[in-house]
RNA sequence: UGGGGCGUCGCCAAGUGGUUAAGGCACCGGGUUUUGAUCCCGGCAUCGGAGGUUCGAAUCCUCCCGCCCCAGCCA
């Protein structure tokens, strides 16, 4: 689809209101990760649709870290999110933003409140306080430390910022409405004590703002005009709306929300990930089978395809599962347009042409890719003895040539690029399984239609014995054997799929790729795509998805 | 259960009173093909349910059913 067929959703009629009403004059959004956990493909939907509606408008969107909680935060994954979002194509307007960075203004605003009656320093310990907030149904009742004077909040609240006030022991709480149906809204704790360093401001801070107090504020000291977050946060609206109506703040964002991407057969919950990493179910944030934007990078998935897929997402207020296989079309789509071509033997069997000249070589001449000249050409050595996958030879000879249209000993087949060649016999070692084929081909076939009476059952890959690379090769399964890992009883790690990682040593591939680059990605004819993996120094490949695959056996 | 949100093909999703109810994915047929890929052609729903308003409803009203979110000093 492209942007002129696609539908404006809801956020953009809300834009385009805004704009004509001239309530909104810029467009800025943002993009407010909270540094605790590496990015994954539900929050890529959140940037295109963030980054997408800035560009769109000819405004900006702000790169924001939501710093606001040291104890679950940390500096690597500040520098890895960075990296994500550049990755996938996305330049955020001016510096990066940091919750840290208004630290100081938020403070006073607490003061400002308390000062307005409308916040108050609270002692009831976590227990206490959940006592008193109610239920679903029943209403809250007030603090008894709710009508202190404010001058006593104020100094209380500067003890806390100081230190010398006991983690737990107080908290400074919004003085709003115990009674409200919205949870949210009955005297929701704004400042706790945490006398923990910050990545970014040291031991300045003892009390750190909440979520609520600080979200609303940034995107106001931002001048973001349009906050928009995912469906869990609908509750919180009005508690945000709560804060922008009582603080003398620069400007009134709004926020809207919209459902976030999930997709079957995996997770996509930090904590769930992080779980992955920690207890070593995967080998890290960045495991080809993890659904973070590094993992993705790493299997050989193209920035485009991560983008091109969340573009053809919906933003709407549904919360559905999209099925794995409409981000597959989209991989595949983006490596089947722009993946040079190569040929690599997963499982090689020794085949030697007999009716070849020992020291002949030749060497053959294939397109980079079917439909693009601009991917050149490759060089493909050929000689008296190949490699071809033993998954392509069979010495049924009872097999159809619709059912297997591979080699059959007695039988033609195309050798991709090459010659077409014909099975003779097989040689075996003393177990009895197949050690070497031995074959023929047919004279002039290279480049050429098959001669009269000769009809090869298909075409096959293979590589040269004596000039190809040995590799490595990893092929990827889905990460979970459930489509819903995290629904039903027991844990999501009770659904690991144990054969997610298969590991073939000893393939061969184009000498050609012998220093191919991690990022680079390749269609192995016939197998599927591939990228180098970035993390060994063997030459190793990782699959990053097969090709389709129709055929019923 | 109080509050908030959502229910259109297996999945995602357009649709905002008058359309043969878009499109994509998946799936099923068929064609092309030196990748069983790609590509091409064709097939594939009366809108959660029941009432009602209307000449006319997926679109409006009523009731019912189902799913999601909120009771962190997480975000």
């Amino acid at each position: 689809m492209t942007d002129s067929e696609k539908p404006t959703n809801f956020i953009q009629q809300i834009i385009n209101s805004d704009l004509e009403t001239g309530t909104v004059k810029q467009v800025i959004t943002r993009f407010p990760p909270e540094p605790n956990g590496y990015l994954h493909i539900g929050h890529a939907k959140s940037i295109c649709v963030n980054f997408g509606i800035a560009q769109q408008y000819g405004g900006g969107c702000n790169l924001r870290f939501d710093d606001t909680n040291p104890e679950k935060e940390d500096e690597e994954y500040v520098n890895a999110i960075i990296e994500d979002v550049r990755w996938l194509g996305f330049q955020w307007q001016g510096d990066i933003c940091y919750a840290s960075n208004y630290f100081d203004q938020l403070y006073s605003w607490a003061q400002y409140l308390v000062n307005q009656n409308l916040a108050y320093v609270c002692e009831l310990n976590a227990e206490d306080m959940r006592e008193y907030r109610g239920t679903l149904t029943e209403s809250g009742k007030n603090s008894p430390f709710r009508e202190r004077p404010a001058a006593d909040s104020l100094a209380l609240l500067e003890q806390m910022k100081n230190g010398e006030i006991d983690e737990g022991a107080m908290t400074l709480r919004a003085k709003i409405d115990m009674a409200s149906p919205n949870i949210n809204m009955r005297d929701p704790v704004i400042y706790r004590i945490k006398k923990m360093a910050h990545q970014r401001t040291g031991d300045k801070w003892n009390i750190y703002p909440s979520y609520d107090f600080a979200h609303g504020q940034e995107d106001a000291i931002e001048g973001v005009s349009h906050s928009i977050c995912t469906l869990e946060f609908a509750a919180n609206r009005p508690l945000y709306d709560w804060f922008v109506a009582n603080l003398p703040l620069p400007s009134t964002p709004h926020q809207y929300e919209f459902g976030r991407l999930n997709l079957n057969y995996t997770v996509t919950s930090k904590r769930k990930l992080k779980q992955l990493v920690e207890e070593q179910h995967v080998e890290g944030w960045d495991d080809p089978r993890m659904p973070t934007i590094s993992g993705l990078r790493r299997r050989g998935v193209s920035a485009t395809a991560i983008r091109e897929f969340c573009d053809s997402l919906a933003v709407a207020k549904t919360d559905g599962v999209v099925d794995m296989a409409q981000f597959e079309h989209f991989i595949r789509d983006d490596l089947n347009n722009n993946a040079r071509r190569a040929m690599c033997v997963l499982q090689p069997v020794l085949l030697t042409l007999s009716n070849y000249d020992k020291d002949k070589t030749e060497v053959f001449s294939a397109p980079g890719h079917p439909g693009r000249d601009d991917l050149g050409e490759r060089s493909l050595p050929f000689g008296r003895q190949i490699y071809i996958d033993r998954n392509d030879f069979s010495e049924d000879t009872t097999l159809s040539r619709k059912k297997f249209k591979r080699l059959v000993i007695g039988d033609y087949v195309r050798l991709r690029s090459a010659y077409i060649i014909r099975a003779d016999e097989v040689i075996r070692d003393s177990q009895g399984s197949i050690t070497e084929i031995v074959g023929s081909i047919v004279p002039d076939t290279v480049g050429q239609d098959a001669p009269e009476g000769i009809r090869p059952r298909g075409v096959i890959h293979w590589v040269s014995a004596a000039d190809s690379a040995d590799c490595t090769v990893k092929i990827y399964d889905r990460l979970f054997s459930q489509a819903a890992p995290d629904s039903g009883e027991g844990s999501f790690l009770d659904h690991i799929n144990p054969d997610s990682l298969k590991l073939l040593g000893g393939c061969k591939v184009e000498k050609g790729l012998a220093n191919a680059v991690a990022g680079d990605h390749y269609q192995f004819e016939r197998e599927g795509y591939f990228t180098r993996d970035s993390q060994s120094t063997d030459l190793v490949f990782n699959c990053t998805i097969g090709l389709r695959d129709n055929w019923k056996a």
